[in-house]
DNA sequence: AAGCGATATGAAATCGATTTCAAAAAAATA
DNA sequence: TATTTTTTTGAAATCGATTTCATATCGCTT
């Protein structure tokens, strides 16, 4: 690769000192107008291309927010990533992403990676600091990491600089009950997913309480979880609803995937969606859209979701003042997967 | 935050100097059994995390990829993306990443920030490099990019330093189309997207030629192409193909998604799948399974496609030879959504 | 014990931009 | 016009790691 050339060839051929270069790109002080054309021709005319590298030495960190996912392919993540790379844009930083998978090693791997990479900040979204009862190793782990870069996540940030940004679990799970409920649904099942995740569980323990609260029948066989996240997974799960001797009439399920899986299962079983069954899920990804009939679904606006995120690692990176506790409000979305109990 | 400890500090507490230290890092020259281990325990002690940016600074370049996608969102390329930043992990390499959604400017700027950001190699896939015919401005930048940065394209290189990994479109088209021939199948219609993206052409030229090489009927209606990529884009060009008096027994539509599109239209109709029409999709992703029936989908190995993709990136930036131009070849993943016509 | 090559180490230059500090030039004031 | 104030400018230090080049250290040979 040919040599890049740097703010001192421009300096060397403009007449002026590397200084009055910088001073130009930068803004930071004044340059006459006459050396001003002068340099930007010739930025211009060589093609010249700050070095971003050194420029972040300089000033200690790098104009890049470091992103960490569980996983990229899952439509919900990987819209808020298509929204957080936008608003990332939007305020002239780059993105540099990784997915843990939920790989815990990984995740630890790579905020180090990111600390190296002296990213301005990490935005983690799931994984572990998601988890309800994340581990003594986990905490000092991400601690440590924001004594050197601040860290913004949906989950738990435990006192380490940076800001949290969590979305409304109880909330959704609230719109997804009661909307059952209005409709007439008394005997309403709650499909969730694998492991201790604190998303999953807080829906669980909302829905639950809400039953009660609304003298609604509870019983511990509607609450089923399935080995994971994904169609398979949901298709399981009301394959055992399906078996019950008592069967409900609504099913709230923990995403779209699930949702999907679900509806499988009680297609198989000779019967329909809504009228047999009334469905609802979380995420309202394009999933729901995708299914037919297709899917009332709780949803979250990814891209207050994303900018909340983004804004706050900025800020915090400027040095700026921010909301140190951030809550985006979901809204249900309805449509075709749902209908009134015993009605028409 | 917190200043960070450099080489410097962990040369001080070891009685070392920095070049030692540095070497020992690097294991680019020998470091006496004392010393290495009086430093280690220091780096320990102290959580050192060496400054990427000052080494990409002394090095001329960092240990990070540039990758360019139109979209994250689609399954297809989430897909690849999640396989491709695993890649880049296996060889010590992050992802700095994008997506255009077509814009062209963007993809100008963001050529730009990556060249700034002294990315090893830019990887760019779809986007215009992928269009049937990039114009002369387009080939320039990207010429103009490549001297600084070599790029991996699936698309036009227009010779630029770097190298090309295409997918095999064509092979592709005959799997569908051969595939639906032997079934029995003399009427197959094909439902493009919007744009003159290569993909799409190559595709839809080789069914056109391959109708004619078997002697089945083409005609100009049976080509249709929606006004996108996406399930509603399906489906309008779905409805064409239902309004027409020759009907098709046989669709190959460009996606899955326009082919779960096609699907609704289908149904709606009151007709089936595969009875009423046997229905062949490419890109193989998740939503030929969340399909019922299963779609039979044409599918890429996206793990072989990343690992070239990368692979390759990675042979570049450390100045190893490799192969200009590769390609990776499609497999037909039969499902349900085919059957015999007239038979069984 | 003197001389040799092989190793381990340190000092200093380097990568490219920013910024401080001081000097020079221009503008404003007396 | 002389003097002060303000504005532009340049020289040099800085950010943190790597590497070249020279030196010190070691073991080995004769």
């Amino acid at each position: 690769m040919g040599k890049m050339v740097t703010i001192y060839d421009i300096a060397r051929e403009a007449g002026v000192s590397p200084a009055t270069v910088s001073r130009m790109l930068t803004g930071n002080a004044k340059v006459s107008e006459e050396k001003r054309k002068r340099i930007t021709e010739l930025i211009r005319a060589y093609d010249y291309k700050p070095n971003a590298l050194a420029k972040g030495l300089r000033e200690t960190k790098s104009r890049v927010i470091g992103m960490i996912l569980v996983d990229f392919v899952n439509p919900f993540y990987a819209t808020l990533l298509s929204s957080c790379e936008k608003e990332a844009r939007k305020r002239g930083y780059s993105l540099i992403v990784t997915s843990t998978l939920g790989d815990r090693e990984l995740e630890d791997a790579y905020l180090d990676t990111m600390c190296q990479q002296r990213v301005a900040t990490i935005v983690m979204v799931g994984g572990r600091s998601d988890e309800l009862a994340p581990d003594e190793g986990y905490v000092g782990h991400v601690k440590r990491i924001a004594e050197s870069v601040p860290v913004v996540t949906n989950g738990y940030l435990g006192g380490a600089e940076g800001c949290r940004v969590r979305l409304d679990e109880e909330k959704a799970a609230e719109l997804a009950v009661e909307y059952l409920r209005d409709l007439g649904h008394r005997e309403i099942a709650f499909i969730g997913g694998k492991g201790e995740i604190r998303s999953t569980v807080e829906k669980r323990l909302k829905y639950a309480q809400l039953l009660m609260q609304n003298g609604l029948p509870t019983r511990k066989e509607w609450i089923v979880d399935g080995p994971g996240y994904d169609d398979k997974s949901g298709y399981e799960a009301m394959r055992k609803l399906l078996a019950l001797p008592c069967r409900p009439t609504a099913v709230i399920a923990v995403n779209d995937f699930t949702a999907a899986g679900a509806a499988h299962a009680i297609w198989e079983e000779g019967l329909g969606i809504p009228e047999d069954f009334s469905l609802v899920s979380f995420d309202d990804t394009y999933v729901s859209n995708l299914c037919r009939p297709r899917l009332t679904s709780v949803s979250y606006d990814l891209e207050e979701f994303a900018s909340r995120l983004i804004g706050s690692a900025v800020d915090i990176a400027h040095g700026r003042k921010i909301e140190q506790n951030q809550v985006v409000e979901p809204k249900l979305v309805v449509r075709d997967s749902c209908k009134q109990y015993g009605g028409g």
